[in-house]
DNA sequence: GTGGTCTAGACCACA
DNA sequence: GTGGTCTAGACCACG
């Protein structure tokens, strides 16, 4: 009866998120090669389907392509990057805003907020 | 080799959190009678030990307190429930923003973005 | 060495593909239930996994909507089942004309050879 | 219990068929030299039994003459050339107008889908 | 070597 | 009962 409690992501799509990332701060550059499907499997400690189905994913939205018989690789199409970035951003704020209304807080307390944790983040804390 | 990719809150802090979201949302106010250990096992679907963890946290951090044979009861102390909401905050901040910074992006960055974000809201998404 | 012969769909896609023509021929209407994913894999003698794909591929495309524990229904969206219709007619032409363009036929060729070919349908072949 | 998903013409069948082609777009002319046997095996990468088939096939059906010791020839007889256009036409409308009757579609929708597409073609898709 | 498909069999969450 | 995910291990086509 515990189900309610888990609610995570599937782990193709955590490693799918993982590699966005990788790709948003430009640690993986337009072009750049990904590792092979085994070889990210064992690096991930997951079944080389998995990882498949993770290349899958990403290819579908289209921010990797295959090139038969030689690898996946990170799409060259700067502009795809960066509308990955911006859905990203979006998708965390959404999450992000909604505990905060959760807690009872309204825009401008939101934005308050944030910006008195920058205050103290530069006093060190 | 898959425990890396569940990384979930033990089920007893979830419950804790979500208390803690009535009390700073005002749902539950200073003094109010949490219900039982056992009525809020079956709410919840979850075995009672496990609620008495929960409330047990609870009392620890000072938000709650048990009156023998009476129940547990949120603080008089309106000041320990503003101290936990802002504390609340802080935390939810704080991932926001590692969040963030993990996709590359700077303290003005983040504030712009959330500006954004709210302009986009009001303008119906 | 026998390989560029064989060029077959996946089985996941062709059976994607002969759902796709039920509902567009009719035999399944909007709102219909599909079967199981189990039951169908039984069906067509394929591992429930290659159904599973087959689902959610038709559902990715839009033209099939899965409810949780209830099972997998085609689309109350008759727009996307007459677009769904256009594509696959598309689709054969392309193939036709293609075919046909490789033995010599000029466009109107092609129209007055299918012309000629109903005339003698018509006539009892 | 997969067999039901390969259905694929055999390879012998598949050459001689892009030999008809060849023959019937006038690259090969009445009276040419086709390739010997062993030559024609390693074009296509194939084992000479099987173009010794489709030798054998093409010429049970008369559009290929063999003279011993001299090799295989495309048949003089210019009629045999037509009516072999005219068959493969014929094969190849037969299957296109059965996927598209499949669909659901009449004899004037089909002629009015090739109209549409010529149309589109000539646009540039 | 690469990615892509398929099977067999398991477990999970939802309703 | 439903669909969804995951593993293990196999085979294929492409370059």
């Amino acid at each position: 009866m515990t189900e309610e409690f888990l609610a995570t992501k599937p782990i193709y799509m955590q490693i799918a998120d993982r590699v966005y990332q990788q790709i948003v701060r430009g640690e993986l550059k337009a072009g750049d090669k990904l590792p092979s499907v085994r070889e990210m499997a064992i690096q991930s400690g997951v079944n080389p389907n998995t990882i498949q189905r993770t290349y899958g994913e990403m290819e579908r939205v289209g921010i990797v392509e295959t090139k038969r018989g030689q690898g996946t690789f990170v799409t060259e199409d700067q502009d795809k990057i960066n509308t990955l970035k911006v859905k990203l951003q979006i998708e965390i704020i959404q999450v992000f805003v909604k505990s905060m209304k959760e807690l009872g807080f309204s825009n401008s307390d939101i934005l308050r907020g944030i910006e008195e944790f920058f205050r103290r983040e530069k006093d060190g804390h």
